[in-house]
DNA sequence: GTGGTCTAGACCACG
DNA sequence: GTGGTCTAGACCACT
């Protein structure tokens, strides 16, 4: 598909917002979305998404001052060039992997995936912080 | 230790009182919390993570809601009955080594802890999708 | 007075959140507003200034991100630390002096003020490129 | 020159079109646009500007209603014989001495384009309002 | 039809 | 009472 289907859950307490553009954030690194490519527009998505225009522009306006993104009014949005380049295949597929196997794990373990990411981020930041 | 360190990050984004219940159901689960111990005073706590008291009071009287801890009134609080049996040791430090490599892998890949834990979440649900 | 006034013009053409960016940054290098100092809140602003809050939060956030102001939920905004140095008060005096002058040439020969400013912005971007 | 260079920002945030106009008034008032004058055609100043030809269109259209241009279908755009006469040489390079002074200044301090341009509008309205 | 700005107002997190 | 998020909807600038 051109356009990666991007997911949103509105009850996961972490604003809708970021989100969103931490999801097309990753969608650049992966390499799903490379330079140029057209994003869906702002009323688009918003629909698509089930959340309010508004909203999807405040991300749009936020990833384009990060460089991310490129506003052309009255055109549409665009990857920019400032996106950088996408990690090494490789390296995403090992990371995939990994992911597949802690899911698993955590599944037989009764985690859920909220719970799961939240250990591994605290776990992210003792590790920088025993490394330190 | 009696009481093992508690970390909230004020700037992720997430509600603190969202990310304190979850750590503490997580040391439960993990064990390092047991049945009978003592939690931190509500103060005491809030002083230590630089939150609210209140907000750390609300997180507390939640978890008591959920049969996690008990409250008694003059004398302090603690892990209730209700807590449930923790996660056997070798599926937590299985779940821990699979952290530690994902953790080591998002890092060469340029990933920050934020990322990571979205991209695991995101993940799981596709896994779920898939599998139904 | 503790906090300066701020105006902005509804009617101008430039959106009031870029005039009133614009004011607090020059509140701020001007020294009328020092690290530390609290900013009017959100919706104080926004009545005395007759535009919506949301308008004002956004500016608020954006410098926030700039590093401008700090905004911290439940107490207040205030001029954050990475805020920097005022300009010199003799360049601020020096700059004030000129500006009365060219106003003044400016009103005699039948100017208005966004007439000036324009010429101003224009003859600035020229002197930039033969400097080049 | 035929046609005196015209400059845009397109990331001004004050809209094209009233740059765009506001910048040809200030041609004629200057005397570099005389009476008579052939404007640039709408497509061929649209292209060198990088802007939609619909924006040139409209701006010539609101000078002609202000009666500083004249469109002749078929032959082309002229400087209208409403233009009034330009302003004196010696306030334009009064004007203009006051500006490179004032953008030594402003540029010595810090200031950017913008900020000057917004500080001198500022000014003004404060200086109007002292002397009412 | 695209993005941009602004409003009015609801509800939430936090102190 | 403070800032934060989100909605619904209006109107504008531009292609």
């Amino acid at each position: 598909m051109n356009a990666p289907a991007i997911q949103i859950d509105k009850s996961a307490g972490l604003p809708v917002y970021l989100q969103l553009a931490e999801r097309i954030r990753l969608l650049v690194r992966e390499g799903e979305l490379k330079i140029g490519d057209p994003m869906p527009t702002v009323r688009g998505l918003a629909v698509e998404l089930g959340i309010n225009a508004n909203t999807v522009a405040r991300v749009y306006r936020e990833l384009q001052a990060e460089g991310l993104l490129r506003l052309e009014r009255g055109v549409g949005t665009f990857v920019a060039e400032g996106a950088g380049a996408p990690m090494k295949r490789a390296d995403l597929r090992a990371i995939e992997r990994a992911a597949d196997r802690i899911i698993d794990l955590a599944q037989g373990a009764g985690m859920n995936a909220f719970e799961l990411s939240q250990f591994i981020e605290t776990r992210w930041k003792e590790v920088r912080r025993v490394k330190r």
